[in-house]
DNA sequence: GAATGACTACCATCTGTCAGGTAGGCATCT
DNA sequence: AGATGCCTACCTGACAGATGGTAGTCATTC
C-alpha cells in the first residue's frame, strides 16, 4: 500500500508543461523552465518523458482529455438547450487564467514544426469539440441532423478565433462581445 | 542620380522574413535561415535591421500595409455587395501558398513573448481589417451602422479561426466549407 | 537486490549579437 | 588630376547564453 502518496511528479510536470505550452506554444516549451517550476532539475524530466516530442504529445493528450470531461459535465449538469450557451465559457476560462490560449489553437499555428505524435493529439482536440457540439446541436434541434457537424465545425473555429483576437488585446470583454455577435448573427443559438 | 537600382537587399530580407514568420512565427524566425535564403551572411542582416525586434516589427508592418492594398483593390474592382464575398479569399490565399497562416494570427498566439513594437503592428493589422469590413458592411447596408464595427470584428475573428483550423488539417476545402457555413448561419452575407 | 526518482556533469548545436574589416563608389579639397 | 575621407553594403569571426539530450552516479523504498 502506498502510504507516501507523493503528489506524483509526472502529474506535476504535466501541469507545468501545460501552463507553459498555453502561454508560449510547443516551440516555447523548454525543460529548464518546467523543471524550475516543478522544483527538480531539467535532466530529471527525461526519466518521465523520453523526449520533448513525448512530453508535448502527453500534454496535448491530457489537454483534450480534460476538455472532454468539462464538456461531459456541461451536458450532465444541464439537459436543456442552454448547455450550448455555456460552451464559449470553456474558452473564456483560459483567458481569465493569465490570458492563456487554447493549447491546440497555439499548436495549430505551429503545425508545420510539430512532431507527428503531437499533431495527432491536436487534431483529436478539434474532433472532440466538434463531436460534442454536433451532438448538442442535434439534441437542441437547432440545426438539421445533416448539417450539424458542419455547423459544429463553424462554431468551434469561430470561438477559437474569438479567443485568439481577445488574447491579442488582453481583453476578455472583447471575447464576450464577439460571442454575443455570433449569437446576434445567428451562428450560435441565443 | 541613382543609376544602380540594385534589387534592394532590405526588401529581399523582408520578403524572406515574412515567409518564415508566416510558417514558424516570431519565435521561429531566425537570422541564419533568412540569410541563407537571401544569399548573405546572418550578421549582415544587422546592417539593415538593428535587432530581431526591429525586423519583426518591420515584417508585421509591411504585412498589414500589403493587406490594406489588397483590400483597397477589392473595393475598387467591384462596387457591389459582392466585395464582401471576396474577403475570405485574402485568407484563403495564405493557405494556398504552402499552407501558410496569417502572420498576425500567429503572432497573436505568441503575444506574451512579443516585443512591444511588434505587438503594436499586430494590433494594427486587426484594426485595418475591422475598419475595412465595417466600411463595407455599411456600404452594403447589411448591418445597421451602429452594429457594423461589432459585426466586422466577429467576421474577422471567425475567418481567422477558420484559417487556423484549416491549417491544422492542411485542408483548404475545410476552409471553404467553414466560410460557407458562416454564410448559411448568417454571419457572412450570402 | 531490484526498481524508483532524482542528481551532477557534460555535449553539440543553435541563438541573437557585436566588433571590426574590406572593397567599391562618390564628392570634396588641394 | 590626385589625394582624402565618408558612405554603402556587405563579410569574418567570435561571444555568451540557451536548448534538447546523454551518461553515469547515488540514495531511498519495496
Amino acid at each position: 500500500m502506498n502510504v507516501k502518496a507523493s503528489p506524483n511528479a509526472r502529474e506535476t510536470i504535466l501541469a507545468a508543461a501545460k501552463r507553459a505550452a498555453q502561454a508560449h506554444g510547443y516551440g516555447g516549451l523548454n525543460f529548464r523552465d518546467i523543471a524550475q517550476e516543478v522544483g527538480i532539475k531539467a535532466a530529471s524530466i527525461y526519466y518521465h518523458f523520453p523526449s520533448k516530442a513525448d512530453l508535448g504529445a502527453a500534454v496535448a493528450r491530457r489537454y483534450w482529455e480534460d476538455t472532454m470531461k468539462d464538456l461531459d459535465n456541461l451536458t450532465q449538469s444541464d439537459g436543456s438547450s442552454s448547455t450550448l450557451r455555456q460552451y464559449p465559457g470553456i474558452f473564456r476560462r483560459s483567458l481569465e487564467n493569465a490570458n492563456k490560449l487554447c493549447l491546440c489553437s497555439f499548436m495549430s499555428a505551429e503545425y508545420d514544426d510539430l512532431p507527428e505524435p503531437v499533431k495527432r493529439e491536436v487534431q483529436t482536440f478539434a474532433d472532440v469539440n466538434v463531436a460534442w457540439l454536433s451532438k448538442e446541436l442535434i439534441a437542441a434541434g437547432i440545426v438539421p441532423r445533416k448539417r450539424s457537424e458542419e455547423r459544429a465545425r463553424a462554431i468551434f473555429a469561430a470561438v477559437a478565433g474569438a479567443q485568439l483576437m481577445a488574447r491579442s488585446r488582453s481583453d476578455i470583454s472583447l471575447f464576450d462581445a464577439l460571442i454575443e455577435s455570433y449569437r446576434t448573427a445567428g451562428l450560435l443559438p441565443t
